[in-house]
DNA sequence: CTTCTTTTAATCAAAGATAAACAAAGACAA
DNA sequence: TTGTCTTTGTTTATCTTTGATTAAAAGAAG
């Protein structure tokens, strides 16, 4: 049998029985436990199955070992790099409000225990920084919209109402160089224009995907936004754009 | 069975039951408990789980802070028993309070997917019924206590002034037969008033240790409670008095 | 607070699995 | 053919995993 007919076994074995010990494989390919190891380890360094003691699991058997906490990895990284860029905006005493995006929720894993009160409308960043002795954290509270786990409806807006803050951290659907930002659900619009009007400086955390994109509803225009935050994939030129419209866009670097 | 598909697993046992026993794994797994152990320390340093005093918990029930394993004991059995009671008098259509107690969180896991309104204080409430679809869920915001994870407040207060419920899920720490009942935090005290104010019917959850404590501050006197449940090894002369009062209690059996 | 029980960490020995070194066999090109 | 390279098997030393035993720690109960 030629090797790369082995190894095609292999695969097809841990495949199909999500697992298989390196006695059994030998006995079946008729080789000897050593080299059916030495398989093993070149089939994992191709990522084709994953070494365990005793024998191998298949890849997609041990992926969904992890099955916990969040799923959006897509843009993960974008997102974290803005919110840390984000996060080193923020003082010692500062009043700030953080939305419930993903971003949003980077930077609650990221921010420090200092002195801060810390104003959202997010169960997850809530909960996220609810351990930092130091934050103080206030949530609007309002209807619970199961799938983003995040408060919007008359009574979030009513509870922003009561509050002043220093700096809102926003996310959006769509970033236009004409019209501005807009949002894809109109209670989220709704509870973000009522952020900004209530915070006195704004930074849109936005990743190079958003823009270009537009969507249902008009959230706000440029004047409104002092700041923007975006990854180093964002054109260029839309960038520029938006500097000409009196905006202070913070570009990373690419990676 | 090869080690890496035990890993897997205890995983998915752990993931699936929020919290599992060493014990019941080495059974499921036939090996030893010690093998166990040293699983769970191996699991763990890699995030996969989190271990605990006799057992583990998944990431995601480790983050709502439940104290664990509390369930199995003498206490929990209590609480447990009386959630389920209390249960079993919402009916479908209702708009209820649950208030963040560990009693309400047992009730917000029994409860079944049915039409119904759900106004809390308490994350752990909103986040344990924000899965079930029929239920919609709005949640007072607040000042977010951090041990606790229950919103306080003026926001939370002003919150509640919006609503009007049919029924009021209510604990305490204290219970008096002549002064009614009793909280050690002044905050939580202003918020159950305030609970109290907008509810139809007050439904009292107080185990038997509850009985003959004092504590700080006075919440409400009988006629406001309408009804009371307990549990059977709450004294009987107790729950005499207090039906004497005009309140309608039950008292669950014993065991 | 103290006692009693359960759970854990540490250690050891045995079984099993692995890696490293080396030799043998086969493939392939000059 | 010869020399080199790869693959495979063999041997041996090493590392891992496991269960058993025991002392210490943590929790529950009174």
């Amino acid at each position: 049998m030629l090797v790369a007919e082995r190894w095609q076994r292999i695969v097809q074995l841990v495949n199909e029985r999500g697992s298989i010990r390196v006695t059994e494989l030998s006995e079946l390919c008729q080789v000897t436990e050593e080299t059916i190891r030495r398989d093993l380890d070149r089939l994992e360094s191709e990522g084709k199955l994953m070494r365990s003691h005793g024998g191998a699991v298949s890849v997609k058997e041990a992926q969904s070992e992890v099955p916990f906490l969040e799923r959006e990895t897509a843009h993960a990284d974008f997102k974290s790099a803005i919110a840390k860029e984000a996060v080193s905006h923020i003082r010692e005493g500062d009043r700030i409000i953080l939305d419930a995006s993903t971003t949003a929720w980077y930077m609650a894993k990221l921010i420090p225990d200092m002195q801060l009160t810390i104003l959202t409308n997010s169960m997850k960043v809530a909960l996220e920084v609810s351990g930092k002795e130091k934050i103080q954290v206030i949530s609007t509270g309002g209807l619970l919209s199961p799938k983003s786990l995040s408060y919007v409806g008359p009574l979030a807006e009513r509870s922003l109402d009561m509050y002043h803050v220093h700096k809102l951290f926003l996310s959006c659907k769509g970033v236009h160089i004409q019209r501005g930002i807009s949002e894809s659900n109109e209670l989220q619009a709704l509870i973000k224009r009522k952020m900004i009007s209530i915070a006195d400086e704004t930074y849109l955390l936005a990743d190079h995907s958003k823009f270009g994109m537009q969507s249902l509803t008009q959230v706000a225009a440029w004047p409104e936004i002092k700041h923007v935050i975006t990854d180093g994939l964002t054109n260029k030129e839309d960038v520029e754009r938006i500097r000409e419209k009196g905006v202070h866009v913070i570009q990373l670097d690419k990676e």
